[in-house]
RNA sequence: GGACAGGUGGCCGAGUGGUUAAUGGCAGCAGACUGUAAAUCUGCCCGCGAGAGCGUACGCUAGUUCGAAUCUAGCCCUGUCCA
């Protein structure tokens, strides 16, 4: 691994965080000398960030954690347009209301992970749309657009995809690179920002601006991409049962979150430490060596870190104990999802409807025909089976993993 | 505006008049094995129904036909080339 001067760039390379470099010798001397202002910015298209944004606030963490200025920035003026990197298709588009909304649900996990205080150091957040809703058409074009040549933006990954695999690419979507040039720029001239930080389908984006800026301003900026985040088999980071793992409360249960960390790959277990916890290296390294069925502890160690992170304390602790409790004993945890029961009993199908274990009724009988669906850990053969609650409480499970407690109305 | 190609289930992709709820792959769910891992093997994978079955579905609309994802017409959308 590289030796950087700075302990910046020494941090977020051991930690697993760095990519690609525009200009390393280059930040690694400004990081050496001067605090550096860094931002990344998010879409708001969904009202909660997810995993595979995660490595990117850590990312800000850390920027902060060894004396330097992270931004986030909420992208409101460049949703309104859609970044066609890494996508097949054109987005809907999202109406400002929403946009607005989806904001407000991002920038909740910031405030947890960065310390948004006075000082130097502290955390700004800012909204794209402050510059860019009052941009002019024709002052822009003038601008801005005598430094963008239209064969260089065809050559861009984003761009180039989508044309080769012959999928639409509205000038709409075309344009999203000039604006997000623009926006580092703003940040430059505005916050004193002199570095992007960005997944690594960002690359072009963040060249874009710093291009420009150079050829507007004469001041030299920098970029910093982040590894594309797989699981060891492959997959992009971030999808579950459920769909995506979402950082935000509302959105994903925090035992279900726990969970996602808890079954992670063997093989991503110390990645994921390094990138994903605060925990100290050789500590990750100690657990990252555990071999067999010992890894498991490390994984939970990682479910507990990254909890507690993102969610808290009380959320971790919540649901480490509901899954020792479900998984280890035969015990029922307070985090599971839970159906009430009234005296008259209910059916089996309609138990695993209230639960969320199935989508329709046939899915449930599938379940049922397959062996997967357990009341107290034994198997309901009978997809009639009608239940009235002996005890208190009662488990019906899904398979192995997904567990939900019927409980006496 | 013109010529050509195309629009099929979450995705990719077969299917060119009935036996097609639609081959196959991926993703997903479950079972076995295990360590709440991976790999592997097996089953499932539109909705309703206990079931025979019913409903809905192959861009949209209308038509031909006993019968259409498959044929015809119009429309919408996408791509390529031309203007």
């Amino acid at each position: 691994m590289t030796e950087y001067k700075s302990d910046l760039l020494n941090l977020l390379a051991t930690r697993g965080h760095i990519h690609q470099l525009t200009d390393a010798a280059g930040l690694d001397a400004l990081a050496s000398r001067e605090i550096v202002v860094a931002y990344n910015g998010y879409d708001a298209t969904a009202s909660s960030l997810h995993v595979g944004n995660l490595a990117s606030v850590m990312l800000l963490r850390r920027l902060q954690q060894a004396g330097h200025q992270p931004i986030a920035l909420m992208g409101g003026g460049t949703t309104k347009i859609g970044d066609p990197s890494g996508k097949d298709e054109s987005r809907k588009l999202l109406t400002t209301e929403t946009i607005a909304a989806n904001i407000t649900g991002i920038s909740q996990v910031f405030h947890r992970l960065l310390n948004f205080g006075d000082g130097p150091t502290a955390a700004v957040m800012v909204n794209n749309d402050d510059w860019l809703s009052g941009l002019g058409y024709i002052d822009l074009l003038r601008n801005v657009g005598p430094h963008f040549t239209v064969n260089r933006m065809l050559s861009f990954d984003s761009v180039k995809t989508r044309l080769e695999r012959e999928q639409p690419l509205t000038f709409l979507e075309f344009n999203y690179m000039i604006l997000q040039a623009y926006d580092f720029r703003e940040l430059a001239l505005r916050h004193g920002c002199r570095l992007q930080l960005g997944g690594s389908d960002q690359w072009g984006n963040i060249v874009n601006g710093i291009e420009l800026t150079r050829r507007m301003n004469a001041i030299e900026l920098y970029g910093l991409t982040t590894p594309l985040l797989t699981t060891a088999d492959g997959a992009k980071m971030g999808k579950s049962v459920n769909g995506a793992v979402w950082l935000n409360e509302d959105m994903l249960p925090g035992y279900d979150f726990w969970q996602y960390w808890r079954n992670v790959d063997d093989r991503d277990v110390g990645r994921f430490l390094r990138l994903f916890t605060d925990l100290p290296l050789d500590e990750v390294a100690r657990l990252e060596a555990l071999a067999g069925s010992e890894i498991n502890a490390a994984k939970i160690v990682l479910a507990n870190e990254v909890t507690r992170l993102v969610r808290g304390d009380d959320a971790a602790q919540a649901a480490q104990a509901t899954a020792a409790a479900t998984f280890a004993g035969d015990g029922l945890g307070a985090d599971l999802p839970t159906a009430a029961v009234g005296p008259d009993g209910i059916g089996v199908i309609d138990a695993l409807l209230a639960l969320g274990f199935a989508a329709s009724r046939g899915e449930a009988k599938r379940l049922i025909a397959g062996g997967g669906a357990r009341l107290d850990g034994q198997p309901v053969t009978d997809e009639n089976h009608h239940i009235v609650l002996s005890a208190a409480e009662t488990r019906l499970s899904s398979g192995k993993k997904k567990h939900g407690i019927l409980r006496r109305a």
